[in-house]
RNA sequence: GGCCCGUUGGUCAAGAGGUUAAGACAUCGCCCUUUCACGGCGGAAUCGCGAGUUCGAUUCUCGCACGGGUCACCA
């Protein structure tokens, strides 16, 4: 259905290209790769696209063609013809999201391409960073980053009933542990400041009275009795409970005596009544509300104070923000956003909605139902670099086929085209594979350095050699709280059953165990060297002499000395690890266990 | 309830009218091995439902179902 639609791209150097727009995508790939640029969806070159609609491919050949054989200048005037009727092109569906949403997709991204990118995370200080908020920061951060942009933090502290003692640390600590270090916020300051939300109180009323001045915002001096009244009359008639204008249309006289009266009142938004309003948001593309949905919301309460909406806008303004990254909650409230933005005359930022995180297909990720913040998974055991990495995969997918990314890997590849619509699952399973890629990662003495708590928790032993240990520990461990059960076995043998010593796969059963127990014994015994290599080839020379398969000797001795199943490394390894006169005794033990069985 | 948004294997997901519908985790099998793990190879498993447009729909349109969000002098 696409191809019938003709244009004419003009590109900022001045190129001009006329096709199909189904070669579109490849059109503008091919001119950003000759300026030296990538062409995505979210970030095509600098270009400007004009449409045409055809009836069908047949018209569409030909008027291309046409077009084709035209002057540049004949071209240009084209263009601007175009450029003056893309309103008009409105009328169909197809010319609707062709034209025009184009249309909007180029403009936006020229005003993008004009400013650095400015992002921000602005978190309230309620005590707790959940999973959600640390992404939406992780992906403000990597947005800026790739960009070579400025990250900010702006701690929104206007709810002073929800302020939670030592909160902002908890955000400091976590951002800056995870590596998403802001370029100006409250403590660093910088040019837009202050970065405290309740500093910045001064200036609020000031910017909602200007709206009053140019009509798009009204004093209101209903009281909550009547505003309940009205909501009740609503609720009971089944209408949406909203504002029902009452104050709306006083004269300034009106409003005057009262403010003289020094009746208490609120500035509201004056929503347009008809129309509607649409937004570009960069993961869910066009929105559209009826504008007659929209309540006139409060902008200034009757403490003089802003409500958070206002404020936020006035605030991503005035600090430049570019690029707005949050929750999609908010989805539904940004015309509101954008219809305050359009009364100031202001420049719209690039919207970015994410998903939320879920802990089920209903329910979100949230400190009421007890998840795991980040600071529950470090103490689960999970490394940070693992937790960021699978946190920016959580909604948003790479264009390779790799997943194991670092913070600096992640700014290279981060491309808000691929962050995904609908909510995630929060996947412990797949936190715990990444966790455990990390793991192995780690070089031998940072493995070392961060096991060494865990196994201290089972394993007292000084003599135990450590590095040995770790060795067959790392290749072994998803998350460090499970390396306790598995070294638990070194300090005291633990009660087993002789069932372990029947395995179908090694071929052993109670008599060969006890039969390969008894001679290894003395070849044990005669190990001068208590060392890997000379345990391993004085358990061999049993193996050879009995002349059976390795595992009837080498998987009783597992047994013997570790009295589990599952250990980190063979009967060998264990061995050595325990040294000669524990191995001994362990296999004794073992053998005395057999014959009274 | 009104409005907004979403729906591809168990989970995260790629996909952009024609594909054997990628990949990862999980799962199963095989190989390696001294158990488990690591590593290697392979299998099973997905387009919510119903119409429409089209030669052809997972992809576009509409409806339905299900799920989420939002409707405060909270942020």
């Amino acid at each position: 259905m696409k191809q019938d639609v003709v244009y004419i791209l003009e590109c900022i150097d001045g190129t001009l290209y006329t096709g199909w727009t189904n070669d579109l995508p490849a059109r503008l790939a091919a001119h950003a790769a000759k300026r030296g640029a990538k062409y995505t969806r979210a970030h095509p070159p600098k270009a400007l696209v004009y449409v045409e609609k055809m009836a069908d491919k047949r018209t569409a050949l030909s008027r291309e063609a046409q077009i084709k054989r035209l002057s540049r200048k004949q071209k240009l005037a084209l263009i601007e013809t175009y450029r003056a009727n893309i309103d008009k092109l409105h009328g169909s569906r197809y010319d609707k999201e062709d034209c025009y949403q184009l249309y909007r997709m180029e403009t936006e991204r020229l005003t993008m391409s004009t400013n650095k990118v400015r992002t921000r995370f602005a978190p309230s200080p309620t005590g707790y960073m959940h999973v959600g908020n640390l992404r939406t920061a992780l992906y403000a951060y990597l947005l800026a980053k790739k960009n070579d942009g400025t990250f900010i933090l702006r701690i929104e502290d206007t709810d002073r009933e929800r302020y939670v003692e030592g909160a902002v640390d908890i955000i400091y600590n976590t951002l800056r542990k995870t590596g998403l270090i802001w370029d100006e916020g409250p403590d660093i300051g910088g040019p837009v400041g202050p970065y405290v939300q309740s500093e910045r109180m001064g200036m609020f009323k000031e910017y909602a009275l200007k709206l009053v001045e140019s009509g798009h915002a009204y004093y209101c001096f209903c009281d909550k009795e009547r505003l309940d009244e009205v909501r009740t009359i609503q609720q009971a008639s089944g209408i949406a409970p909203r504002y029902d204008g009452h104050c709306r249309n006083l004269s300034p006289e009106e409003v005057q005596a009262k403010l003289d009266a020094g009746v208490p009142y609120v500035i509201r938004q004056k929503m347009p009544t008809t129309g509607t309003t649409s937004f570009e948001d960069e993961v869910y593309g066009t929105v559209t509300v009826e504008n007659e949905t929209l309540d006139d919301q409060i902008l200034i309460k009757t403490d003089g104070m802003p409500t958070y909406n206002f404020a936020n806008v006035v605030d991503d303004h005035t600090m430049g923000i570019t690029h707005v990254i949050r929750g999609n909650e908010y989805l539904s409230s940004t015309p509101k956003y954008n219809l305050l933005y359009e009364a100031f005359g202001w420049e719209k930022p690039v919207y970015i909605h994410c998903a939320p995180v879920m802990k089920n297909h209903t329910e979100k990720l949230s400190k009421r139902n007890g998840d795991a913040s980040f600071e529950d998974l470090l103490a689960k055991g999970y490394l940070t670099e693992a937790i960021i990495n699978y946190i920016a995969l959580l909604g948003w997918s790479p264009k390779g086929e790799n997943e194991i990314f670092t913070l600096p890997e992640l700014i290279q590849e981060f491309d808000v085209s691929g962050i995904s619509k609908s909510p995630a699952i929060f996947d412990t399973q797949k936190l715990r594979a990444i966790n455990g890629a990390y793991i192995r990662k780690l070089s031998p003495e940072a493995f070392l350095e961060q096991a060494l708590p865990y196994i201290r928790q089972t394993c007292k032993s000084e003599s135990i050699d450590l590095p040995t240990l770790c060795a067959m520990l790392q290749p072994r461990t998803e998350i460090f709280t499970e390396i306790p059960d598995q070294v638990d076995f070194i300090d005291a043998l633990p009660e087993y059953s002789n069932d372990l010593y029947v395995h179908k796969k090694m071929k052993t059963n109670l008599e060969n165990s006890l039969a390969s127990l008894k001679a290894c014994l003395p070849a044990l015994e005669a190990v001068e060297d208590w060392t890997l290599d000379n345990v391993h080839s004085a358990l061999f020379s049993v193996i050879e002499s009995l002349g059976v398969k390795n595992g009837v000797v080498l998987w009783p001795i597992r047994v013997a000395v570790s009295g589990k199943q599952f250990t980190p490394g063979g009967g060998v390894d264990l061995a050595a690890l325990l040294g000669k006169e524990e191995t001994i005794a362990r296999i004794k033990k073992g053998i005395e266990q057999l014959e009274n069985a």
